[in-house]
DNA sequence: AATAAAATTTAGACAAATCTAAAAAAATAT
DNA sequence: ATATTTTTTTAGATTTGTCTAAATTTTATT
């Protein structure tokens, strides 16, 4: 049994879901942007994805995935984000380095293999870059993990992981009362060095430099 | 960056190593019923090879790999091969059921994650099923294999690898303790019916059949 | 050596995915 | 409401990999 749909296709879902989960409806210039493509390849790709029912595209108009296209969608982004989950943490690439080989490895068929990886990964809840895993039903929790340079201003989070383990950083967040499950909020970010100025509920605000802000990663619902 | 060569070059490439490696030269048909596809298609196929300059080919003459094209190969097949033992020494698969998804991961393109992979799983020499994993260089251990037919009698041996992969060869193959690893020894052939009568240590002797033997290959030195 | 059989290649077709250039439709500006 | 611009689709080509059927070359047999 080969993939049910090429690597192009399943390209084109992947695109489709994410620029419908911004607006609603999709448009061919998006795309075609998104993917680097002309917009005619885009109409092209179009009609051959709504002719296998995973489509709702009437010409002219915009169009969205049907339920059975969100479905291959998010099988489609639960690989790509388990492969980087392991590649960063089975093979010491750097979140930053992995993008392009999870693009390939997002296409290997075998369900059971992603199951099985999962497994071996411990399941974990979010990819390197924060952005959820779906499970193996493609449900995915709303929780997006970020580091605390990311936070958006106000956003109530929880403290769900420190990125450099050093004594140095425990120490110091010891210090200001932060910790693996602390719940906090950013009130103030400094432009001139990252600085970042936190509140811990019931404490006086403490400010944090980019480096530390950088190695504290938080999650919380959106 | 894309995959140097497609998968279906990629495909073709390791074929021809594996019937390079019996005979020394290759023939249309031969690549055609190794791949489950038309002798025309492989003639297609070899122009595109030669083109390249991956293959020493000329028409009706048969053909092999250039030093260029089993350098490719080599690699692939290394890919292949560590996959295949990630998927059964991490994922716990049985080494029954990993071909076919060695099959697609072969040709994820980024050499760097497969020296990742090579080094993670702790540079292992042979992948699951016995067969040589070549190294970063393409270089590999030159263990020379026979199958137990070619055992000159009286040698000690150790089992490397089976070529038969059906379930039904390994439940014979267990029911009589013989396994990857295993030495033996081949005590006496029988020219009547080919039939082999071998002697694992601590154990009474076994006979099995030449269709058998043909499918188990050894190593030892000499 | 001539003939039959087998292997290999060529010719011509097709599907998938992409592109450019032109046409058509929709959106925007006057 | 018209005219202009932008977006989208169509028409026709191209590349890659595959196929069937026919032609060609090689090999084996009489
Ligand atoms: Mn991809
Ligand atoms: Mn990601
Ligand atoms: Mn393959
Ligand atoms: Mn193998």
């Amino acid at each position: 049994m080969g993939p049910k749909y090429s690597s192009s296709r399943e390209n084109y879902l992947k695109a489709i879901f994410h620029l419908q989960e911004v607006h609603g409806t999709v448009t061919t210039n998006d795309v075609a942007s998104e993917m680097q493509t002309r917009p005619a390849s885009v109409t092209d790709m179009l009609k051959k994805l709504k002719a296998q029912k995973l489509l709702l595209y009437e010409k002219y108009k915009g169009f969205k995935l049907n339920t059975e296209g969100r479905k291959v969608a998010l099988q489609i982004i639960r690989k790509h984000r388990l492969w980087e989950y392991f590649l960063v943490e089975k093979l010491r690439f750097g979140w930053d380095e992995v993008h392009e080989m999870a693009e390939e490895l997002e296409h290997i068929s075998s369900k059971k293999l992603i199951d099985r990886l999962d497994e071996f990964l411990g399941f974990p809840k979010t990819d390197p870059h924060g952005d959820p895993i779906p499970d193996s039903q493609g449900r995915w929790t709303l929780t997006r993990q970020v580091d605390l340079l990311n936070l958006p201003v106000n956003q109530q989070a929880e403290v769900s992981g420190i990125g450099d383990q050093s004594a140095e950083i425990l120490e110091l967040l010891n210090h200001k009362h932060i910790a693996l499950g602390t719940r906090l909020e950013v009130k103030k970010k400094f432009a001139f060095d990252n600085s970042i100025e936190l509140k811990i509920k019931n404490q006086s605000p403490v400010t944090i430099s980019e480096h530390v802000a950088k190695n504290v990663f938080v999650k919380y619902d959106d």
